[in-house]
DNA sequence: TTATATTGCGGCCGTTCGCCGACATGTTAT
DNA sequence: ATAACATGTCGGCGAACGGCCGCAATATAA
């Protein structure tokens, strides 16, 4: 399932978690975090700690797969093009 | 590309921000952060925080797609007593 | 109903993130 | 040669994380 914001991720973490039957404290006994960390990451906090995050989904056997969606997605800017250009240019 | 740890992520995150051709700092400026937390990341550091890593990733134009994998992959000892104290003791 | 379990939230506190400078190194271009 | 750029490191500081504790709402069971 591909994930458009965290909350999506939170949701599909709990919805998961529930089919396991785990219940917060458990997990959070598993991952080896409080169970309050539990509460705010499946609440979608953003500010929790990334190698938690992926401890947790790997705890619930959730894979994570990066998927290279297109070229540049939205916004960086780049008006001058002699960034790029000076990359991969060898030879003027 | 499924990954199994952090560090994966983070390789293939670099991977990409330089086949896009972006700089650190052209990075940190379209997500919001400071330079050396693009450094840290492409690290691995795991005390980065979630919700920038994925808008890192989004702005890296990687999509996270979450698979299940098996059912309790490692499984938590439910044995040991981590569980029973987590919730607390109600009688011995 | 009464128990029991689970979940959510608030405060306190030690630790640490993330940002800001400045600086060093290596590469490329002038 | 110098200049410019990219990457990385260091010290410092305000702000915030995460763990622990308790208590109040809800489920869920007996």
């Amino acid at each position: 399932m591909k994930t458009k914001t965290i909350r999506d991720v939170a949701a599909l973490a709990r919805k998961r978690r529930r089919e396991l039957g785990l219940a917060q404290a458990q997990l959070a006994a598993a991952v080896g975090v409080g169970r309050e960390w539990i509460i705010d990451f499946e609440k979608g906090k953003s500010t929790v700690e990334w190698g938690l995050v992926f401890r947790t989904l790997k705890e619930l056997g959730l894979e994570i797969d990066l998927a290279e969606s297109r070229q540049i997605p939205p916004s960086p800017a780049e008006d001058d093009l002699t960034a790029i250009l000076a990359r991969g240019r060898r030879h003027p």
